[in-house]
DNA sequence: GTCTATATTCCGATAGAC
DNA sequence: GTCTATCGGAATATAGAC
């Protein structure tokens, strides 16, 4: 049982992750929802409304998954950041972070800071815990904890992308790639 | 001195790159060029085939980039790789296989044809070039060339995203990274 | 909180003159 | 090849009843 509002946004980031923000309309949430335009325009009088809420959305989810493996050890805590990009992938969606950016310039300041500080938030995240196996010995760094993150947030979310053109295999193989490079 | 049509292509993808497709219309374009929007028509009809357009620039574009560097050497081909994605960060932009990733979807299949295509070239490029400079000593790959190859462009085009959200010290980072990676 | 109805604006696209 | 003029449709958004 979730409310009206919650699953607005999750049609929502759907849609956005899969058709791009300006690509889905008030009518693609409502109509397969049984409800009318304006019952949507009610929660999110605005588009850019519904987009900041993705944001949160987004943010809210990333904080539970952090606590949810926070007792876990280092690289099984990387493996399932990177099992949960294989299940974006398997749905043919996309990383929000890819999403955002590329429309970037059509969002505004206030969606622009709220997807700076999650970003953020999940670099902080990823470097921390590189460096947390790096301690205990699960994980390899050759480069400074804060590059590698970047270079594996990079990767594993351009994978989704990428896999859109080319194909799943390359999405398995970037992945595999990223555990070979921080295990050996 | 190039042609109208020529004019509207670059246009169209700098719009295209920086927007996003559905964030830009006809007279994004003909307003600027100081015509009207029927004569962005008179050249492309439909906006689909304005993308295509754009999928073509591109891939011609990297046609002659290959050719330009044939006769360096393997480790330099991937700097003046790498280079190119810095003039886009530079100018704000993202790599236009992000762009179109993101509104996949929302693209018919010729586009999807002719940027799988595209994108395949970029790869192959990218896995011929690694093997050469592994054979000659300049490059040291920890996996299989291909799997390099899909790793460092998923690096260096997300980095054009990400640096958007986080900032261009972000992308200098994920450049520097690639380079540590195939040099030690 | 959802509805009907509608306002407004903009977009992609076309016809026909020059 | 570019123009004026316009069409049809869709999108965001709002007013007011229930």
């Amino acid at each position: 049982m979730s409310s009206t509002k919650d699953q607005i946004i999750v049609l929502a980031d759907e849609l956005m992750r899969s058709k791009g923000y300006n690509a889905f309309s008030y009518s693609d949430i409502s109509k397969p929802m049984g409800i009318k335009n304006a019952a949507v325009h009610y929660h999110f009088p605005t588009k850019p409304d519904l987009a900041l809420a993705i944001v949160k959305y987004h943010s809210d989810s990333f904080d539970r998954f952090t606590e949810r493996v926070a007792e876990k050890e280092a690289l099984s805590k990387i493996k399932f950041f990177l099992n949960f990009y294989t299940s974006i992938q398997l749905t043919g969606r996309i990383c929000v972070i890819g999403a955002f950016a590329t429309d970037w310039n059509a969002m505004n300041e206030e969606i622009q800071e709220a997807m700076s500080a999650f970003t953020d938030n999940v670099i902080k995240w990823l470097t921390t815990t590189l460096n947390e196996g790096n301690s205990s010995g699960t994980i390899h760094l050759s480069d400074s904890a804060e590059s590698e993150a970047l270079s594996i947030l990079t990767n594993i979310f351009a994978a989704t992308q990428l896999s859109r053109i080319t194909g799943s295999d390359h999405f398995a193989a970037i992945k595999q790639n990223i555990l070979t490079r921080i295990t050996h």
